[in-house]
DNA sequence: CAGTGGTCTAGACCACTCC
DNA sequence: GAGTGGTCTAGACCACTGA
């Protein structure tokens, strides 16, 4: 029993709407029921009750309940950090990774800016092509800093870096910042992708940041076009 | 006095922190001291801190206490429904809207899939070009359910339809789906955008919902590639 | 060890919706 | 009026950090 209380309430009824044993539209029990058969506090059922607001699974309803909302839709909500593995299971396409380059190698002066660090300063550069379906879609340009990350290898980069950041490093990923932008299509993009003539790409530029809110990692997914989607779910602040 | 304790103490500080006068990486007061320091509880408090954590201003470590983050390369946060007005005005550049369009007519097939509703039945149908320091970059195209919206103009269309909708309708926006792709430029957007040779555009789909969870306006923004951007601030979730 | 944030409790009053 | 969610209080115990 190590997870929290409204955590697992949030849990419970995450998995049970996203299964869609609890359909959209259904009221869920008042906070006052939820409360007596939890044997909880009112102020725990309404922080799981926020994160499923938050989450975009429910909406309350000031005076009338907590309503389970369609997301029959969300295809897969990008919004939150997502790494390539996570979402091409999401996809349920077959896809492939191939890794082109994994060296500690000097910063170039754009990427030691992105990375805050001076030029020449010792970098992890990998660089991964994903394929979808025999196509190569996205180039992915990951860049670390070395203070932080002392060890790649190739046979890491295959799998996922996260797993091995957070699990075997025990570096704790707290935020990243996201901008997407449509840029110029480079000779690398050309070769390493199948553009089939495109003359731009996608660009995701990557800011990832640690606990201690220092940057570490900053990646440049570059997307051909007609394969890049974005779903973002918003509410509006009031 | 019609404001919540907490959205004042977070207002306050969003404010200094946004401003600069409290520069990244201070140490904000402890909970603790905010707590006397705003004579409240300290569940108050800690709401207000959380609010901070979540628009990315600050980041509580467990043990140590709150940070100041550094925003300052957080452009503008698209995250949140953000209406082009609204943008217009953090940007700072000179803008303009030409309204080409503003007639209530029967739903296109493609349309009512988007609205839920059936082809042929009317919808309220906006079209407007934003122009942006003399350049027209992006072609917005609004449709409403008339259920919802009984009356357009062209008045209103070319002031922010938003703030008639909440203000004058009394309508509560509630949340919104985003969806973000590239695709070919149509007949339509050479004709009203100056895409400069360009053969795509980004098109952003939005759906927005009511209170209530029923879908009333879709809108699909066609954006100048080389002028598009989106910011995104996501945290990891544990 | 003292100080920090994370969780939780058992109440309270309010604003709102619906009947 | 009864029921709902929104805010707030004054405590409590825990896990973690740092000196």
């Amino acid at each position: 029993m190590k997870e929290n209380i409204y955590q697992s309430i949030f849990n419970t009824y995450a998995k049970r709407i996203q299964s869609g044993k609890i359909p959209p539209g259904t009221k869920l029990p008042s906070e006052n029921e939820l409360m007596s058969s939890y044997s909880t506090s009112r102020e725990t059922v309404r922080k799981a009750l926020n994160l499923l607001v938050q989450h975009g699974f429910i909406q309350k309803i000031r005076g009338k309940g907590s309503y389970v909302l369609d997301i029959g839709r969300m295809n897969f909500p990008v919004t939150g950090l997502t790494s390539f593995k996570e979402m091409s299971g999401k996809i349920g396409r077959s896809t492939r990774t191939l890794v082109q380059r994994t060296v500690c190698t000097g910063a170039s002066p754009s990427i030691a800016d992105c990375l805050q660090i001076e030029p020449g300063e010792p970098v992890w550069e990998v660089i991964r092509v994903r394929e979808i379906e025999g196509e190569r879609i996205i180039l992915d340009k990951d860049y670390f800093r070395p203070d932080k990350v002392v060890l790649l290898t190739e046979e890491l980069a295959a799998g996922s870096i996260y797993e091995y950041l957070e699990q075997t490093l025990n570096l704790v990923i707290s935020y990243a910042k996201k901008e997407i932008s449509v840029e110029e299509a480079t000779d690398e993009d050309r070769a390493l992708l199948d553009l089939n003539g495109l003359t731009h790409v996608v660009l995701v530029r990557n800011f990832v940041f640690l606990e201690d809110t220092t940057l570490f990692q900053y990646t440049e997914s570059r997307h051909r076009l007609d394969k890049f989607q974005f779903v973002d779910f918003a509410r509006r602040i009031p």
